[in-house]
RNA sequence: GGGGCGGUAGUUCAAUCUGGUUAGAGCACUGGCCUGUCACGCCAGAAGUUGCGGGUUCGAGUCCCGUCCGCCCCGCCA
C-alpha cells in the first residue's frame, strides 16, 4: 500500500462523503476506457464503487489506469464526487457518487480470471472448484460465508448466554464400530495402530457430563467416509451440545431456542414457536418419511387392510409378505397427463427400485380409468373411494411393497408433485419436531440394530419392554426438521450402565466385546453419571437452507467433489514412500503417478 | 457397488440424432481507435490433442468398446 492507508470500504462511499478525500482498495471489477476518461469499477469484499480517471486532471494516474486489467489489485486516493443526475447508476449501492482519482497504486497484477467475477455467471462445477479462489470472490459465496459467520456468532451467543461452555474434544480419537466408516490416521509411535477422526464427539461429550461440566457445546468438525450427496460432505460441521440433569423438554427447549435465534440473527428468518410435534408413526403414516415437509398439501393413505384378503394378487401378496399398500391421492389432477404418469413411473422404477406405479384416474363422467381397476372388487373400489375421498379429477397413485420402499417411493412422489403442482401452503419456513422414534430397527437378517445411535435412552415407561418386545421400545430421540430437511437430532442418553449394557446386549454385542469397545464409557457411567442429554445440529445444512441454496458446496469455503477430492489443492495425493515407511504402512496397491 | 445426465477455444454453448472441404458463435483475452461509461462502443487479431485410449470406415467431434473426470439419485450414511 506504500504510504496509502485505506480510509473506507467501497460500500461506505456515499453522498455524505462528497468533497472528502478517501482511500479505497480492492480488485478491478471492470475497466471502461473511453480513450480520454477511464472508469474503473473497484470491488472489495462488500461492494463496488466507480473510480474516474481524467487525463487532464491527473495525467499520471490516468496513464497508469490504462494498464489496469480485471482482478488487478489497486489502491486509489481520490475525492468523492456527486454524479450528475443523468449518470447516476441505480444498480449500484454507491451509484449516486464516484471517486475522482488523484493517485493510483497497482498493488498487484493478476492473470485473467477463468470466468467472470459476477453474481450469476453460469460456470461448470468442476471449473468453479478448481478455481475456487475466483468463485469465492463472487457475490453468492461471499453472501453464504457471511451468513455462515453470523450463524456461528448467533449460536455461540445464544449458548453462552444459556451458560454453556465451549470445550474442544480431540480430532485424533478411537475408532468405534457404530455408524459410518471411519477415516483412519496411522500412528507413528504405535506402529500398526490407528486413530480415527471423529464421526461426532458423541462419547466425549457424554464423558464431559460425567465429569461435571453441566452444559457443554462445540462447533465441531466431523468426518464420515461415506459416499457423498448434495447434502452430505466427507467432513462437515455440527453444533454439538450436551446438558446434565435434564429431561427431554429441557433439551428440546434449548434446541428450539438455538434454532430460532440462529435463523433470526443469521438470516432474519422468524420461526414460529413452539415447534409442532409429530410422532414418528404419524410422519411415516401420513408422509411416508421421517422428515416431512408439512407445507406440501398432499397426504398418504394406508390401505393395507383393504387388500389383506384381496383377489388382486399383486397387492394381496405384498401384504401377505408383511408389506403394505399405500395410496397418494391427488385431487383436481386433470393437468397430469398420461405421459407425465409414465415419466413418474420410470423415475420411481429407475431411481427407487419400484416394481411399478399403479394409478387410478377418476374421469369427468365419474368412471375409473386405470390399468388395475379390472382386478378390484366393488367393495375394494368403495373403500378406496371413501378412504382417499376420490372424486372427479382425482388421480390416485399406489404402492404395494415392503413398508420402507413403498413409503420412500410415495414420499418422493408427494414431494415432487407437491412442488410441481403448487400444492403448498405458502409458508416459507416449516419447523417441527419428530418424536417417539423406535429405539431399534430390524436388520436385513432379522437382528436388531439401533435406529440412531446406541446410547439413546428409552422412554422410561418403555424400559420394561426391553425384555420381550424390544421393537416396541420408543426412544427419547427427537429430530428437528426444517423444510423437510433433517437439521438436527438429539436424545437423552443412558446414564445407567445397566440399561446401557442391556441395550448393547440386544444390539448383539457380547459382554467382552461391549467392554472392549465401550468399556471406557460404561465405566464412566459407573463413576456417577448424571442424567444427561443433548443434540447435534447439522450446521452446514442449516446454512444451506438459510442461504436458500441446494448444495452444501455453496456454503463451504473449500468443499470436496463427489469423489472426495479437493480440486483446488488436488487432495488426496500420493505421499513419499519414506512417509509410509515411517508409519509402518505398506500399500497393497499404489496408484501410479499420472 | 448400481442407475441417469454431462465433458468441443480461457469460459458458456453450437455442430453429434442423419459421419464428408479449413470445428463455429457470444463473453473473456491481445492490439488499435474513442472524454460520461457503468454488460461502454467501433475495428482488427490470436485462441482447439473435440477428456483420454482403442476400434469400425476411404473419411470420426459425430458410430462402437473401454477408461477418467464433474453433477444428480439408489445403496451406504443420521
Amino acid at each position: 500500500m506504500g504510504s496509502l492507508r485505506r480510509s473506507h470500504a467501497s460500500g461506505e462511499i456515499s453522498a455524505e462523503l462528497v468533497g472528502r478525500e478517501v482511500v479505497v482498495a480492492g480488485w478491478v471489477q471492470r475497466r471502461r476506457d473511453h480513450g480520454g476518461v477511464i472508469f474503473v469499477d473497484l470491488r472489495d469484499r462488500q461492494e463496488v464503487v466507480q473510480v474516474v480517471f481524467r487525463p487532464d486532471a491527473n495525467p499520471q494516474a490516468h496513464e497508469r489506469a490504462g494498464e489496469l486489467r480485471s482482478e488487478y489489485v489497486i489502491a486509489v486516493r481520490g475525492e468523492v464526487q456527486r454524479r450528475s443526475e443523468e449518470t447516476i447508476n441505480d444498480k449500484l449501492l454507491t451509484g449516486a457518487v464516484e471517486i475522482e482519482a488523484t493517485e493510483l497504486r497497482v498493488l498487484n497484477h493478476a492473470t485473467p480470471p477463468p470466468f467472470a467475477i459476477e453474481e450469476d455467471a453460469e460456470v461448470d462445477e468442476s471449473t468453479r472448484l478448481e478455481h475456487r479462489i475466483h468463485d469465492l470472490r463472487r457475490p453468492p459465496l461471499q453472501r453464504s460465508l457471511r451468513l455462515r459467520h453470523r450463524l456461528y456468532q448467533a449460536v455461540r451467543h445464544a449458548l453462552s448466554d444459556l451458560d454453556f461452555l465451549e470445550i474442544e474434544t480431540p480430532m485424533l480419537t478411537k475408532s468405534t464400530p457404530e455408524g459410518a466408516r471411519d477415516f483412519l490416521v496411522p500412528s507413528r509411535l504405535q506402529p500398526g495402530s490407528f486413530y480415527a477422526l471423529p464421526q461426532s464427539p458423541q462419547i466425549m461429550k457424554q464423558l464431559l457430563m460425567v465429569s461435571g461440566f453441566d452444559r457443554y457445546f462445540q462447533i465441531a468438525r466431523c468426518f464420515r467416509d461415506e459416499d457423498q450427496r448434495a447434502d452430505r460432505q466427507l467432513e462437515f460441521t455440527q453444533i454439538d451440545l450436551e446438558m446434565a440433569f435434564v429431561g427431554m423438554e429441557d433439551v428440546m427447549e434449548v434446541l428450539e431456542t438455538v434454532t430460532c435465534d440462529g435463523a433470526l440473527q443469521a438470516a432474519g428468518v422468524e420461526l414460529e414457536r413452539p415447534f409442532p410435534r409429530m410422532t414418528f408413526a404419524e410422519a411415516m403414516g401420513r408422509y411416508g418419511c421421517d422428515r416431512p415437509d408439512t407445507r406440501i398439501q398432499l397426504w398418504l393413505e394406508d390401505l393395507t387392510d383393504v387388500f389383506r384378503e384381496s383377489g388382486f394378487r399383486a397387492f394381496q401378496s405384498a401384504v401377505e409378505a408383511g408389506g403394505i399398500v399405500k395410496c397418494l391421492p391427488i385431487h383436481d389432477a386433470g393437468d397430469l397427463s398420461r405421459s407425465e404418469i409414465d415419466r413418474l413411473e420410470s423415475l420411481v422404477r429407475k431411481e427407487l427400485g419400484a416394481k411399478g406405479l399403479a394409478w387410478i384416474r377418476v374421469t369427468a363422467d365419474g368412471t375409473w380409468q386405470s390399468p388395475i381397476v379390472k382386478f378390484l372388487s366393488e367393495s375394494e373400489k368403495e373403500q378406496i373411494a371413501e378412504r382417499t375421498q376420490a372424486r372427479v379429477g382425482s388421480l390416485l397413485f399406489f404402492q404395494a411393497d415392503r413398508a420402507d420402499r413403498a413409503n420412500a417411493i410415495l414420499s418422493r412422489l408427494r414431494i415432487d408433485l407437491g412442488w410441481k403442482l403448487g400444492r403448498v401452503d405458502g409458508r416459507p419456513w416449516d419447523a417441527l419436531f419428530v418424536v417417539e422414534f423406535p429405539l431399534f430397527d430390524r436388520t436385513e437378517d432379522g437382528g436388531l440394530t439401533y435406529m440412531h445411535q446406541p446410547f439413546v435412552a428409552p422412554l422410561e415407561e418403555d424400559i420394561p419392554l426391553l425384555d420381550g418386545e424390544p421393537e416396541k421400545v420408543r426412544g427419547t430421540h427427537y429430530d428437528v426438521i426444517l423444510n423437510g430437511v433433517e437439521l438436527g437430532s438429539g436424545s437423552l442418553r443412558n446414564h445407567r450402565s445397566d440399561v446401557q449394557r442391556r441395550i448393547l446386549e440386544l444390539l448383539g454385542y457380547g459382554r467382552d466385546e461391549a467392554q472392549a469397545r465401550f468399556g471406557f464409557l460404561l465405566e464412566g457411567l459407573d463413576t456417577g453419571a448424571p442424567p444427561h442429554g443433548g443434540f447435534a445440529f447439522g450446521f452446514d445444512r442449516w446454512c444451506m437452507l438459510l442461504a436458500g441454496v441446494d448444495n452444501l458446496r455453496d456454503v463451504i469455503a473449500f468443499p470436496k467433489t463427489q469423489r472426495g477430492q479437493d480440486l483446488l489443492m488436488a487432495a488426496p495425493s500420493l505421499v513419499a514412500s519414506e512417509q509410509l515407511e515411517e508409519l509402518s504402512i505398506r500399500p497393497v496397491r499404489r496408484r501410479t503417478e499420472d
